[in-house]
RNA sequence: GGGUCGGUGCCCGAGUGGACAAUGGGAGCAGACUGUAAAUCUGCCGGCUAGCGCCUACGGAGGUUCGAAUCCUUCCCGGCCCA
């Protein structure tokens, strides 16, 4: 969707509303927009990234989704790969161990990263710069004349550097100093708005603040809200809680992933992550609230859009529809999105660890134990006949298992392995 | 620099010579119920083994002991107090 001719003030204005903060103003952004058109130079709008993550998710896109209508209005859009902060590490992440990164490795992830991203952007008119490019020039007299006119009470606003303190936990100086690092990434692009995550409120308050130490006018902070993650416990969506829904993942999981979700999440998911009008999210949240649209409907639309954002829309619409024959009229054969399984004769430990549902033989034990392993048998697309396997099946194989537990003349076997499901192929025998 | 307290499984957090693969909570997984929702109930929740059992694990490395997450030495990391 183009929309380079929008006016200063509806970029203000549709920027505003997907924002949790908007520093200072949807007014000062038409302003500040204004501003560089009358000057003749690009508006640059600054995204800073980390080129550590490899598994990009969801979460991710939120502020991507942003930063890709600015470069539809016409924008110059700037990533800053922090191949120096990534060092130091994000103070809202845990701070474990940083290895170094080598230069191939930056590059690589930095690869893998457009890779991931580039369905939802636009990359061919980004620009990419290395923070290390300018930060490794940085003196210490020049980062102590900096700092100097920055409080530290100012670092200390932060909510977790507050009680990390008081909990007697770790903060070192150099986290304190990855703000400070970031501010002046700002600083060498003259950046004229940030996009970043509402967890990067303050560090991007002190890119502000460290631009007008350095004399230039202090950018617009866009703090987008954070995704929460799939899990519904309220936590942001992140790779460490496993709550997330990586942007790799084939059209099925992802459609999967997003049918699995608390229904409260549906709307502030399609906010974050369609295109969708305010007014449009507004009549869904109504029909929701009434009971005129079921929840799982409005799910199944949230899924499709971003599984077509990602993926395209017939492989949405074909995700969409395995679904439902998978997890709602349960006809196994309309799914065409299953592992098959052609080894008959290894044990079922074996064959289910091949296929990823099990990473141990302790786990498809326990998985048997508790009636999660099954043969099904399916006729014609229809009817079912389920054997519950026990831990002692687990050593035997799909071959065997077919012998003992015979089902109809006909029909189709499925191997299931708690939710997921995998189809037995070559019926040799019969 | 001195004193002092601490580093436990995916996370939080008990344990302070044997009965500890380690209480409890959260997350996760499976089952029932369902809409692959929420809520609820039940069970599982390091690995290998058909099983007896074996291996790995309580910051790292040594040591004492029949036996250590627990004691000692040393190293690394952190908190607090003092300077």
């Amino acid at each position: 969707m183009d929309l380079s001719d929008l006016a200063p003030q509806e970029q203000g204005d549709l920027v505003d509303r997907r924002c949790q903060q908007l520093q200072p103003s949807a007014e000062a952004l038409a302003e500040r927009v204004e501003q560089a058109a009358s000057a003749g130079r690009r508006f640059v709008a600054k995204f800073g990234i980390d080129p550590t993550a490899a598994d990009v998710h969801l979460g991710h896109t939120v502020p991507m989704m942003l930063l890709s209508r600015f470069q539809r209005m016409g924008h110059r859009v700037v990533f800053i790969v922090g191949d120096v902060t990534a060092k130091i590490g994000d103070p809202s992440g845990r701070s474990d161990e940083r290895p170094a990164l080598t230069d191939d490795d930056i590059a690589r992830n930095l690869a893998t990263y457009r890779d991931q991203v580039s369905p939802f952007f636009d990359f061919s008119e980004a620009e990419f710069r290395h923070n290390g490019d300018w930060l490794r020039e940085v003196s210490l007299p020049r980062l102590i004349e900096v700092t100097a006119h920055v409080p530290v009470s100012m670092s200390l606003q932060r909510e977790d550097f507050r009680t990390r303190l008081a909990a007697g936990h770790s903060l070192s100086l150099a986290e304190l100093l990855y703000s400070v690092a970031m501010a002046l990434d700002s600083v060498e692009v003259s950046c004229d708005l940030e996009v970043g995550g509402i967890d990067q409120y303050l560090n991007m308050q002190m890119c502000r603040k460290v631009m007008e130490i350095c004399r230039q006018p202090a950018e617009l902070v866009a703090a987008v809200p954070l995704l929460e993650g799939t899990d519904g416990t309220g936590a942001k969506m992140s790779k460490s809680r496993g709550n997330y829904v990586p942007l790799t993942s084939p059209p099925g999981d992802i459609f999967g992933k997003l049918m699995s979700v608390p229904d409260r999440l549906v709307v502030p998911y399609l906010k974050a992550l369609s295109e969708w009008q305010d007014s449009e999210l507004a009549v869904v949240g109504h029909k929701l609230a009434s009971g005129e649209l079921h929840p799982m409907d409005a799910k199944k639309v949230l899924a499709g859009e971003v599984t077509a954002a990602l993926h395209g829309l017939d492989a949405a619409m074909k995700a969409r529809e395995e679904f439902v024959a998978q997890f709602s009229s349960r006809r196994f054969a309309d799914v065409d999105d299953m592992p098959e399984l052609e080894d008959l004769t290894s044990s079922l430990t074996e064959v289910v660890k091949t296929l990823g549902f099990a990473s141990s033989n302790s786990e498809v034990r326990r998985v048997a134990e508790q009636k999660g392993l099954r043969l099904v048998y399916e006729v014609q697309g229809a009817d079912q006949d389920q054997f519950v396997l026990g831990p002692d099946d687990v050593r035997s194989s799909l071959a065997e298992l077919r012998r003992r537990h015979e089902g109809p003349a006909g029909a189709a076997l499925y191997l299931k392995y708690g939710r997921r499901l995998a189809r037995v192929s070559a019926p040799s025998g019969g």
